[in-house]
DNA sequence: TGTACATCAGTGAACGCGCGTTCACTGATGTAC
DNA sequence: TGTACATCAGTGAACGCGCGTTCACTGATGTAC
């Protein structure tokens, strides 16, 4: 193998393939089971070489938090550009649509952050949790414009949006254990319906909600 | 401090102590960030009288999923314990109700529970996964026999299931967070809403879809 | 009840291993003239 | 273009540490008579 480029290409093509080994080695353990040694092997350079391009282990795992966030903020933002003729059911089909094009496409960033958003404890566990309080927040100012959301309480906004990325995050989470495309296009239908399941029960809620 | 009882009582305690220290030191990792020398230190034994309790680190493990099972089934028991006489909102908010007892009354068997579904691959989790998904069956099959249930398909009752039993897991890992008790009523509070949304949902999904 | 022996929970030394990190180094690439 | 020097990505030896596991042991508890 030859060795093309300058130098700093190179070394941003080792800086590539030490971060995508460790996303690739963190996935059969945990981002805390990572070890520098490990990364260095699969990359191929000895394990001192690894602090050329990071202080830390530590600084390489929020390098891989902000890599995956960049993936999933870029998938928010596809499922917010609505075209203005779009139905409620047309808005909640193409969401699960664009999830489950963004978790194929970015599918290690989405495992990063299923992984350790249980995970141990700890600041990257944290910023993941903050990251989808965040979404939460936003998707309650999303439904806020929907047709039937006249009737809502600040808090039936909040709750419901609560309700949906839960699902959602479930649902990306089902998308990544799915091998086979088949399967994974069930696991859209199944939230496709369970979405809509969510939508029609918030827009029942105050004008008919459970007996009894 | 003087030990009492027959050898087969200190036996038995020490075994206590072993699992009641691998659950607290797992809280802080993982089960597989567990180290045998940590839980011996911890339990105040030196590393090697450890083997006398179990033949390896893995089978501890085995032997927590095992007691964990034994607290979420527990739970379910008293969740599917309906009196003839509720009304569906009752069992919902019943059900809440008994799943926030059970987390507070069984803690770290949850919390290991929930920490152990979205960590490492392995046959802890799968075993977690397989459990869970036995709860959306039989969940399904007691949404059957609820009285808005004559118009649902047999995939409505899956896809109901399923959402309502991520609602729930997300409704017991929220309810580990939270510290003090007003902020644990908070979260049984928004999960009743949703729980009550999602059966208002289904109940007008066969008679009023969305409309578009 | 008293004695002799068996059991076995816990001890402590020792092992080989992979870990993160340090350090002085090498030699190809880059730069100044 | 050619040369002399600087840079710096990657090397390899070495360190101290915590790990799981082995082994022969100790001495209090239990049991048989």
């Amino acid at each position: 193998v030859t060795e093309t480029g300058t130098r700093a290409d190179r070394k941003e093509r080792t800086r590539r393939a030490i971060l995508d080994a460790a996303l690739r080695l963190s996935a059969e353990t945990t981002l805390a089971g990572l070890s520098l040694r490990q990364v260095a092997k699969e990359v191929g350079i000895v394990p001192t070489a690894f602090y050329r391009h990071f202080p830390s282990l530590e600084e390489l795992g929020l390098a891989l938090v902000d890599e995956s966030f960049q993936s999933l903020r870029r998938m928010l933002r596809d499922v917010r550009r609505a075209e203005p003729t779009e139905s409620v059911t047309e808005v909640a089909d193409r969401s699960v649509d664009v999830l489950a094009q963004h978790v194929r496409t970015d599918r290690a960033h989405f495992a990063f952050i299923a992984r350790e958003r249980s995970g141990q404890p700890g600041p990257v566990r944290d910023a993941i949790r903050h990251e989808i309080e965040l979404c939460e927040r936003e998707l309650a100012t999303d439904l806020a414009l929907l047709p039937g959301a006249r009737g809502w309480t600040g808090e039936d906004l909040r709750v419901l949006s609560a309700l949906i990325v839960t699902s959602m995050v479930s649902t990306a989470e089902a998308l990544l254990d799915a091998e086979r495309p088949e399967r994974e296009e069930e696991v859209a239908h199944t939230a496709r319906t369970q979405l809509r399941m969510m939508l029609v029960g918030a827009l029942h809620w105050r004008s008919a909600p459970l007996s009894g």
